[in-house]
DNA sequence: AACCAGCATGT
DNA sequence: ACATGC
DNA sequence: GGTT
């Protein structure tokens, strides 16, 4: 990501890159939720000023490189995205040689005033808030480095494993990959094009990927009329599908949501699939799942155990990160930036901490907001809301959707929709509902909501039902125009993976789709959108379904 | 190397 | 602008 | 993380 660059004979180039960094500087320096006086004593200790520091990513983790990236800005240094010619440090893994830096960097050769230190020099600085001496952590002398970069072009087709020392995954790896095929993969690849109807990545693909033998490409060729709507008592791929979760909630809390939103790709594609998987051959057929994840789900397969989670899950941050991200309003950015500055208790949190109200909210009721409630109770919930609205106009609507609509028998909390059929008493009812249920002492703290009501739309909150022993529930509330039913029907019923998929199908045809409205005729230039294009009609979902041209599909079945 | 949904609210 | 959540 |  920070590396691949220019031979140091370039001047930088001007533009878009420079502001870029400039950018990235702006946003590290605005660190959230403030900070305690403890870290603004630290922060005037800029033992990093005027140095210019490049990481190199390969080899380190996300998680310590996004530390890294915010604590040099923090020390007063310069964090760069790429290497220039101001380049005064470069940051390399414990592992790294020179030949591969070189190779990395597209260097001929070693551009001198640049130290290349290894990270754990870093991480004692840090540590230690000094500027320590980086004697011992230097890579080796110069005329070793050249000689070795040119041994290096000389044979040209230099495919050094970097991996010298310890052990190596892959050649673990290998060995038993090859017991593996006990197949012929000779017609397993996507033997059918679904191109007009991709209408999700992972689950289009897992099953016409899946019958070798099924001739039927029947109605099933589309995941969405048959997926997720059986209940299995026995899941396949328990374990596996068990270990990749945990390895995207580490990806997720250490903020990298793409590597995390791959992992879950690959998890609703096991999912999809309903029988075992068995051979790596199997795995690396899924849309969605690629040669490392297939490495992996090949070893959880073999050994029950996943090392790469192991390692991850034993260390201090991950599980200090994890447990923080559980608090309502903590993301990975807060979570982190609490473990830099020393936290690692919720008790500690609490007294030294600088939390927003949202997140005392959060803390105070922690265990309560972490589990999953029954059916039933959802079910109490909603008729609750129901009939508080139905007090303010007999005419409103309120129905449960999120993972009670779609027949779920746990709920992480209550989506309940609100509308008029008038298509225009749905407005100011936010002010009453929310005061009728605050008078009773139904909802217990608000989270999300505005203050005057004027223009809101959402309602995030918690509730307790009047009952010996209730707990507290997260209760999310909205309220829409009756015209816009049938998009936020949709939307509040999700999942947020089948919704996902569905915006990306949209997005394909030329149109978009949010819970306000499914628009035709969009353009987008480089990702953007530059016309919002216009509203087509949606009475009801089944229009929604028709056109984006997919067969509808009952709640139940967007079970992704 | 770009893309991976689109939006509301809080700070 | 960013973080968080739906 | 994967796909295009
Ligand atoms: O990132 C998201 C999250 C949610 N939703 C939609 C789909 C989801 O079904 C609904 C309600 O969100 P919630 O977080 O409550 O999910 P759920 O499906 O109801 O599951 P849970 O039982 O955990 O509440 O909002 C999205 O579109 N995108
Ligand atoms: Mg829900």
């Amino acid at each position: 990501m920070a590396s691949r660059n220019m031979p140091s004979t370039n001047k930088r180039k001007r533009g878009k890159n420079e502001d870029l960094d400039a950018e990235k500087c702006k946003k590290s320096k605005l660190e959230p939720g403030g900070n305690s006086a403890k870290s603004t004593a630290e922060n005037n200790n800029r033992f990093l000023n005027g140095l210019h520091i490049l990481i190199i990513s390969a080899g380190i983790q996300k998680f310590r490189f996004d530390i890294f990236k915010k604590q040099i800005i923090k020390y007063g240094g310069i964090y760069m995205e790429k290497f220039t010619d101001e380049t005064s440090h470069i940051i390399v893994d414990e592992k790294m040689e020179l030949d591969r830096l070189c190779r990395i960097l597209k260097w001929d050769s070693i551009p001198t005033g640049v130290k290349i230190i290894k990270s754990l020099w870093l991480s004692g600085c840090l540590k230690d808030n000094n500027l320590n001496s980086s004697a011992n952590f230097e890579l080796d002398n110069q005329e070793f480095r050249v000689q070795s970069v040119k041994n290096d072009l000389l044979n040209d087709n230099v495919k050094v494993e970097p991996s010298t020392s310890n052990y190596s995954p892959k050649n673990e790896h290998s060995p038993t990959k090859d017991h593996s095929p006990k197949k012929d993969h000779s017609s397993k690849k996507a033997a059918y094009s679904d191109a007009d109807s991709d209408y999700d990545e992972a689950n289009d693909r897992a099953l016409p990927a899946s019958p070798k033998g099924h001739k039927h490409i029947p109605t099933e060729k589309w995941v969405c009329s048959a997926a997720s709507s059986d209940k299995k008592k026995e899941i396949p791929n328990k374990n596996v599908i068990a270990k990749l979760e945990e390895m995207a909630k580490n990806y997720k809390n250490s903020a990298d949501k793409w590597r995390s939103f791959g992992y879950q790709k690959a998890i609703a594609a096991l999912k999809t699939y309903n029988k075992e998987i068995t051979t790596y051959e199997d795995a690396v057929a899924l849309r969605g799942v690629g040669k490392k994840l297939a490495d992996k789900i090949w070893e959880i397969i073999q050994t029950g155990e996943l090392r790469k989670l192991n390692e991850i899950s034993s260390t201090d941050e991950a599980k200090t990160t994890n447990m923080f991200s559980d608090i309502w309003g903590v993301g990975a950015t807060t979570a982190r930036l609490w473990y830099t500055q020393g936290h690692r208790t919720l008790a500690n949190l609490e007294k030294n901490a600088n939390l927003n109200r949202q997140q005392k909210v959060g803390l105070r009721l922690y265990d309560d907001l972490k589990e999953r409630m029954t059916r039933e109770e959802a079910g109490k919930i909603e008729q609750y809301v129901k009939e508080t609205a139905q007090k303010i106009n007999p005419g409103l609507i309120a129905m449960a959707c999120g993972s009670y609509r779609r027949g779920k028998q746990t709920c992480g909390d209550v989506d309940v929709l609100v509308t008029h059929p008038d298509g225009k008493s749905h407005k100011g009812v936010f002010q009453k509902l929310l005061h009728g249920l605050h008078e009773t002492g139904f909802l217990t703290d608000d989270l999300v909501t505005q203050d005057d009501h004027s223009t809101q739309q959402k309602y995030l909150g918690v509730c307790k039902l009047p009952e010996e022993g209730s707990q507290h529930r997260r209760l999310d509330i909205i309220v829409v125009p009756h015209n816009e039913l049938a998009c936020a029907l949709m939307y509040f019923t999700g999942s947020a993976h089948f919704n996902r998929s569905c915006r990306n199908l949209a997005i394909a045809k030329g149109m978009s789709l949010s819970e306000h409205s499914l628009n035709t005729g969009v353009i987008r230039s480089h990702g953007e959108k530059i016309n919002k294009g216009t509203p087509l009609p949606t009475p009801t979902e089944e229009s929604v379904f028709e056109l984006l041209g997919i067969p509808y599909r009952s709640p139940q079945e967007r079970d992704h």
